[in-house]
DNA sequence: GTCTATATAATGATAGAC
DNA sequence: GTCTATCATTATATAGAC
């Protein structure tokens, strides 16, 4: 028996660590820092309250820890999106599906960030920036560029506005859902992602004017 | 001396409720409802704690008032929109200007919407929609439907999809401004809201494509 | 209506045995 | 690494004088 195969029987499923931070992400993207107790996160991940503390040398620490951990996990959202083929329309509107799709699935993870993007911290914020939506949205951006370029697209539009334009309305799908259903012009959205996308792009592309008639 | 003119004196500016409800929309708009206590709302409202729990039977009541409060105050927005003159365009610029400044203006307001938003809860999501966003955002919905049936929109958009993405892009902005500073493509936009409503209403009424050449 | 003083519970964090 | 027991602090809320 080897020293290293002798930690083969986890508690209930992976390491301790790993527990207590699944945990944390869990309670903080549901209920946010100051209403999570180290208490219940404990309770939840299965260990000692004091085990915690041993792991992590404070709440805030822990909180951070979960953070970076979500964040990693959700970087790689971008990558299929280069790699499409067809018009330069349907690959925005590709994106633009995958995208809220994505959020919808990682509810947990888009929560916590959505969190500490409001709270609105100088330094979070630009290491949230920096560290995690910088690169996919400098990727997005060239896109739009690249499409100008060829020709699919406007040249006279900013590109970083378009990429906003497309980020902000899934941001606001998701975090408005419950108050949409409750809209009556929109309610048929407010269930419905993929109906969301298609009426999203179709805007985008062509706009909300009448077709010249003269 | 008139019993009714007797209270001309405050201790230091309005009576104490409403002070207690400044401070608290102050606080609980900073930092959410978990991380602000009754003794710091105290403080700020120059009161004794137990004061608070003389008006308000609880934490929970206070935030709750200071909520209605605030909400109250906010709704007579779109009042100057139905009235202004000029082209659809110019009409739908106008507004989306309006609501950007307004958000900014009072974003303690703002803010403490927004995060009663992303708390998500069914009940308190509902009563939103229906006592706060409801009118405005059925009038401005109204108002594309005219425009649609006047001709200066396209007649096979979703009215509502254009109503979701203004208001979409504007709370987008005003909730990301701290990370979209330290985003390259963008940071020209963060600082100035006018420039971002043109962008903005550029696109949404012409589109991204480029102009059919045939 | 406003205060001081207090009750009671829960919080983040530590000590020290195993 | 994990636990039980405990610390000091702070929280919401109440009692009762004025």
């Amino acid at each position: 028996m080897s020293k290293s195969l002798a930690k083969a029987s986890p508690p209930t499923s992976g390491d301790a660590t790993e527990r207590i931070l699944a945990a944390a992400e869990k309670l903080f993207a549901e209920s946010g820092f100051d209403a999570v107790s180290m208490n219940a996160v404990a309770e939840l991940a299965g260990v000692s309250k004091a085990n915690i503390f041993h792991h992590f040398s404070s709440k805030n620490a822990l909180y951070l820890a979960a953070m970076r951990n979500a964040c990693r996990r959700s970087t790689p959202l971008m990558d299929n999106l280069e790699g499409t083929s067809g018009t330069f329309v349907e690959r925005l509107h590709h994106f633009a599906r995958a995208h809220l799709a994505h959020l919808l699935e990682n509810e947990q993870t888009s929560r916590l960030i959505q969190r500490e993007v409001i709270e609105n911290d100088p330094q979070r914020c630009q290491e949230l920036a920096e560290q995690v939506f910088g690169d996919n949205f400098a990727r997005l951006v060239a896109i739009m560029r690249s499409g100008q370029q060829r020709g699919e697209l406007r040249a006279d539009v900013d590109a970083g506005m378009v990429a906003t334009l497309l980020i902000a309305a899934n941001m606001f799908f998701f975090q408005s859902r419950e108050v949409s259903r409750h809209l009556p012009d929109v309610t048929h959205l407010s269930d419905d992602p993929a109906a969301y996308s298609k009426l999203l792009v179709d805007i985008l592309m062509h706009g909300i004017l009448p077709p010249k008639q003269s």
